[in-house]
DNA sequence: TCACTGATACTCT
DNA sequence: GAGTATCAGTGAA
């Protein structure tokens, strides 16, 4: 018995291309994080593209660069994690080239695997006694899934191919699902860009963090 | 099912 | 000192 579900690392090229097509390529395929000998494996469902060169929204729009922002300029294929409004992370994975200011911050993930350690991280509760609305809400959002996963600034700038932390796939696994495309959440100051459909999702899926109104 | 709000600490100006 | 790619709790309907 495999014990990572036959979930395989990516290929090091499928971070290379431009952040809204890996936003729709990471729909469906796998976060892979394991620690202390366990292995938590959330389904991503939700994503969005950030673009430094044209979009508003994104840290790096215009060529800003902080200590805190770095990561993005980094080559596709290391993660991105910041702290926000004190108490909550939020993780990205970075794409396209060196000093390419782009990557998919993901929003939302089905848990898979590892649920009963998840439910501890979340709501230190075994897994059998969560409501209903506690198991929903487990993974379903860009900050509840860093508290379920156990992803912190120490794992910021790091590989997305390493064991303690991957995006994987299944072999011959079928994508064959529905993507809404809407716009992203929580930037209503950029302007034009709040506009963009840069939100991906997979329709009809529990764990979407908010729900579009085409989608009702 | 909504809308509203307080919590909270980090980063940059 | 101000702002933030959020969440959970509350209260009204």
């Amino acid at each position: 018995m495999n014990t990572l579900m036959d979930v395989k690392k990516v290929n090091d090229n499928f971070f290379a291309e431009d952040a809204r097509i890996v936003a729709k390529k990471l729909l469906g395929r796998y976060l892979v994080r394991q620690y202390d000998g366990r292995v938590l494996i959330g389904r991503i469902v939700e994503t969005e593209s950030y673009i430094g060169s044209i979009d508003k929204a994104c840290h790096a729009y215009g060529g800003k660069k902080t200590p805190k922002i770095l990561p993005l300029y980094m080559q596709g294929g290391v993660s991105y994690i910041y702290s926000i409004y004190g108490m909550y992370y939020c993780f990205n994975t970075i794409t396209g080239e060196e000093d390419d200011a782009q990557g998919v911050l993901i929003r939302a993930v089905e848990p898979v695997m590892g649920i009963e350690e998840m439910s501890i991280n979340r709501f230190n509760k075994e897994f059998s006694e969560l409501t209903s609305k506690e198991l929903l809400n487990l993974t379903s959002g860009p900050s509840k899934l860093c508290i379920a996963l156990k992803l912190d600034k120490n794992l910021n700038k790091h590989s997305l191919l390493s064991d303690e932390l991957f995006i994987g796939e299944k072999e011959n696994e079928s994508y064959d699902f529905d993507i809404i495309e809407c716009k992203r959440i929580g930037i209503d100051y950029a302007e034009e860009a709040k506009d963009f459909l840069w939100r991906y999702y997979i329709k009809g899926n529990k764990f979407i963090s908010i729900k579009d109104k085409i989608d009702k």
